[in-house]
RNA sequence: GCCGAAGUGGUGGAAUUGGUAGACGCGCUGCGUUCAGGGCGCAGUGGGCGCAAGCCCGUGGGGGUUCGAGUCCCCCCUUCGGCACCA
């Protein structure tokens, strides 16, 4: 292969540099390492895209460059780093997409994937083509369906009919995190409420683990911005659950059979209960309704239940509620109290039941108010007394004590709540319980473009798991593709599929029509990338030890609670099923930035998208990485503006002129000037620093320096610029490449060695210090490294500028900073 | 409302974690190169006063701790994300 033509000493041509080394990496396999044999794998992950029509915007472009520049600097400090890419092509994205355009997603989204493909090529990543994935490949998509049955055979699946969300517009079941303030996060229609089948993955068993997890340093590094969304989303409460025993039925039965189970965070304000609240769904409403509230009792569930799940949750709604006739006994005050029914208790969070306390919940005393139902305070600050009327709702803990509560009287809240639930569990009312918010996973959508759920129903056996040798369910070719309003998939129009032999009692029988959430694809395609040429398992057992769990994992916080933590969950259940060797897939996580433009988040909407396309074909892939990693620190991201471009490729030219010079000089082991090595040494030991801990944009700005500086000496000493060119080979990697081979060497530059720095040659033998008067800077004294307190005291009094405020006065301390700053502390 | 992140020149952002605020880049100004444009090179560039040496002010606002605060503490304001009738 010739070199680039374009390209002379002095002048780089950025598109004949690139296409020839994709070409070559390529050819040689530069980016494929031996999965088998590898010394020191590295997996260094990042999220796979979702092959939109649009193609790679610039946030993604970030966010991979970022990873791969964080895989090429491991690289060359000498790990095997694998470096996979997939298309997480299944979905509801994908597929209205293909309806809004009437093409078939079949036909469409692998069109796509070669467009991005050609991207993702085209900015120079380090992948590993060979072990690419898709998620709507058939080989891909047997495993997502050998991974439910996984989880329905350890009964970690179930199906069940439910409230759920439904989207009118998408004509689909949307989970509790894909909808947005009411809305469907897709396609903003306001979500409904409809009683379905759906299936459900038990994801609630394992939110104590997920949490316990997040806090094992040994388990997950990850950004705490990360942590911090799932500790919130999983949402631990501590508190007590109570039982409160229905007295004075009507229906005939003995009294104290039926209890009303509550849970509360607040058994401290036990005794301040003064009337129950059941959810409208509540299956103990009918049978508490007393004959002469019957009517208004049917009439608000019915009311309740045409309305959708998502808009009832709204906090400002005015309190509606009906009295159910029933009353129930506090078991702390002995009093019965009454029991109604309210839409603001929800039936999925705690028992579905509350015991209302009106003077210490903004809520409770909303409602009390409205139905003029008593108010209690049991709960005094320091300068209250027991019977202080009630003005707002007291919530707070801190400074109170308990009043009005019989032997509890006097203690504080925190106190209390312990010493009840302690009394509850003494007497049999009650006991200390720990709650999560986090509710089961509804996996079903009854869409099209998914992998089915590999399900059979048959009248004698029932649900039959499709037995593994049968796997792929293949999804079918199908001519209309579009949901409909029924609220069964199109796969249900699919005749031929759709009618099956049993595999249990080969009776006729039909197959599950719904397919599975995008989400379980990507919650499990880390785990296939480094076997995808094993087609009779998921995942090759020595690959997995070998490379999992993953090293390094980088992507957006948008992913916080959705894709990571599912992931979590499926890897902790297949951990537990003997499957895996670990509980927790990703040891180290960092959330990148966003890239905003002109202050705004890039969005078609506002017309402020940049298509990178057009920048890497003006500028080069190069230049554009490091204008990418240049704008701002990788994990905040930043602001992308056309003009800042200029300056990374302003650099890149000047060290390519550099090389040229080094080149025609023949500069080699020549005389170094001191502070020239100094700067050498810092730079190697900042910019390993820095792309360790990936602030790649103070990397940059460390190599620009090293640059200048070399510019002012006008030194062109090979080892200085070789290893100037390592160094920006992870941002730089073409060009990095093409100086290599300028500078005459055979292989690629990243099976060189990272420079190395030694720590004496990063200091200069003299400083200069600042030297403050009453902390105020007044000059600068230069000494030599390490001088004593005394000699630089010495020093800076000899300095004009400084006796100036020194004179005639006395020094009453003096503050040495080593090597940086002196402080005259006179009057 | 709750949780989280952040407010630094004209601008994107640095700041060894309590020690010379504004590195590096963009932009701008002047000079040079050039027929011209671009490009490139050199110098300058936080604000105010000053011929100058230099002085004063300055990291969203107000207070505090300290010899010393962009950094720590308290109060307030603003912006951006996330969650939100979760009992």
């Amino acid at each position: 292969m010739s070199s680039a033509p374009a390209s002379t000493e002095t002048h780089y041509d950025p598109a004949a540099v690139e296409a020839k080394w994709q070409a070559r990496w390529a050819e040689r396999q530069t980016n494929a390492p031996d999965l088998d044999r590898a010394e020191r794998p590295f997996y260094n992950l990042m999220m796979f895209p979702y092959p939109s029509a649009e193609g790679l915007h610039v946030g993604n472009m970030f966010a991979f460059t970022g990873a791969d520049t964080y895989g090429r600097f491991k690289r060359l400090r000498g790990h095997d780093v694998f470096e996979p890419i997939g298309f997480d092509a299944f979905g509801i994205h994908s597929e209205n997409y293909a309806i809004k355009l009437g093409i078939n997603p079949a036909e469409l989204i692998p069109r796509n994937i070669e467009n991005f493909r050609r991207q993702l090529v085209r900015i120079g990543g380090m992948f590993d083509w060979g072990h690419a994935l898709s998620t709507i490949d058939p080989a891909y998509y047997k495993w997502t369906q050998w991974i439910f049955l996984q989880l329905y055979q350890a009964g970690k699946a179930y199906k069940k009919r439910a409230p759920v969300n439904w989207c009118p517009s998408c004509k689909t079941v949307l989970a509790n995190e894909q909808v947005i303030n009411g809305a469907c996060e897709r396609c903003g229609t306001h979500v409904e409420q409809r009683l379905l089948e759906q299936w459900f993955f038990r994801i609630s068993d394992y939110a104590g683990r997920l949490l316990a997890n997040l806090g094992d340093r040994s388990k997950m590094d990850w950004s705490e911005t990360t942590t911090t969304a799932q500790r919130n989303w999983i949402g631990r409460s501590e508190g007590a659950e109570i039982g409160f025993v229905v007295e004075g039925r009507t229906d005939g039965r003995p009294d104290g059979q039926v209890a009303i189970r509550v849970f509360t965070t607040r058994p401290d304000t036990l005794f301040g209960a003064t009337f129950m609240v059941l959810a409208p769904e509540h299956p103990l409403v009918p049978e508490l309704t007393t004959p002469e509230y019957r009517d208004a009792v049917d009439e608000y569930v019915r009311a309740a239940q045409a309305q959708d799940l998502v808009s009832r949750k709204v906090a400002e709604r005015d309190k509606t509620g009906v009295f159910t006739g029933a009353y129930a006994r506090n078991p702390a005050t002995g009093r019965m109290i009454p029991v109604w029914i309210a839409d603001y208790v929800l039936m999925e969070y705690g028992t579905g039941a509350i015991m209302a306390v009106p003077a210490h919940d903004e809520r409770d005393l909303e409602f009390a108010r409205k139905y003029a139902l008593p108010v209690v305070r049991v709960l005094a600050g320091e300068d209250q007394t027991a019977d202080a009327p009630i003005e707002a709702a007291e919530t707070e803990t801190a400074g109170y004590r308990l009043v009005n509560s019989g032997e509890f009287d006097g203690r504080p809240a925190e106190q209390g709540k312990r010493d009840i639930i302690r009394w509850l569990e003494a007497s049999g009312h009650g006991k200390g319980v720990v709650r999560y918010r986090l509710h089961d996973w509804c996996i079903s959508r009854q869409r099209y473009w998914g992998p089915p759920i590999p399900i059979i129903y048959c009248d004698r056996c029932g649900a039959v798991p499709v037995p593994e040798r049968d796997l792929p369910v293949m999804l079918p070719p199908i001519e209309d593709f579009r949901p409909d309003d029924t609220g069964v998939s199109p796969l249900a129009r699919v005749k031929e599929w759709y009618h099956v032999p049993c595999p249990a009692c080969g009776a006729s029988a039909r197959r599950e029509t719904d397919v599975s959430d995008t989400f379980l694809d990507s919650a499990w395609y880390f785990l296939r990338y480094a076997s995808t040429e094993f087609d009779d398992r998921p995942f090759d057992t020595a690959r997995t030890r070998k490379w999992l769990p993953v090293t390094s994992y980088i992507g957006g916080n948008e992913h916080a609670v959705l894709h990571l933590l599912y992931s979590r969950f499926i890897t902790m259940v297949l951990y537990d099923l003997g499957h895996l060797h670990f509980e927790e897939p990703f040891r180290k996580f960092r959330a990148h930035g966003i890239i905003v433009k002109d202050g705004a988040k890039m969005s078609k909407s506002r017309g402020n998208v940049v298509v990178p396309d057009e920048y890497i074909a003006r500028w080069g892939a190069d230049t554009f990485r490091t204008y990418l990693m240049f704008l701002g620190p990788f994990e905040e991201g930043g602001d992308f503006r056309d003009d800042g471009i200029t300056g990374p490729r302003r650099f890149l030219d000047k060290l390519w002129a550099l090389v040229g010079q080094s080149i025609r000089e023949d500069a080699v082991g020549g005389e170094i000037r001191r502070d020239l090595l100094v700067k050498w040494h810092q730079t190697k030991k900042k910019v390993t620093q820095d792309l360790e801990s990936l602030n790649y944009n103070t990397a940059i700005s460390a190599q620009m320096e090293l640059l200048n500086a070399m510019r002012d000496a006008n030194c062109s000493e090979r080892a200085i610029v070789e290893d100037m060119v390592i160094m920006v080979a992870p941002l730089a990697p073409h060009f990095a490449e093409e100086c290599w081979e300028r500078l005459g060497h055979m292989t690629s530059i990243f099976d060189a060695d990272w420079p190395a720095w030694e720590e004496a040659l990063t200091v200069e033998a003299t400083v200069e210090l600042a030297v403050q008067v009453n902390g105020k800077t007044r000059g600068k004294v230069t000494v030599r490294r390490d001088a004593t307190e005394a000699e630089v005291v010495e020093a800076a009094l000899r300095e004009e500028s400084i006796r100036r405020f020194v004179d005639g006065k006395q020094v009453r301390k003096t503050i040495l900073v080593p090597n940086r700053l002196l402080n005259l502390v006179v009057q």
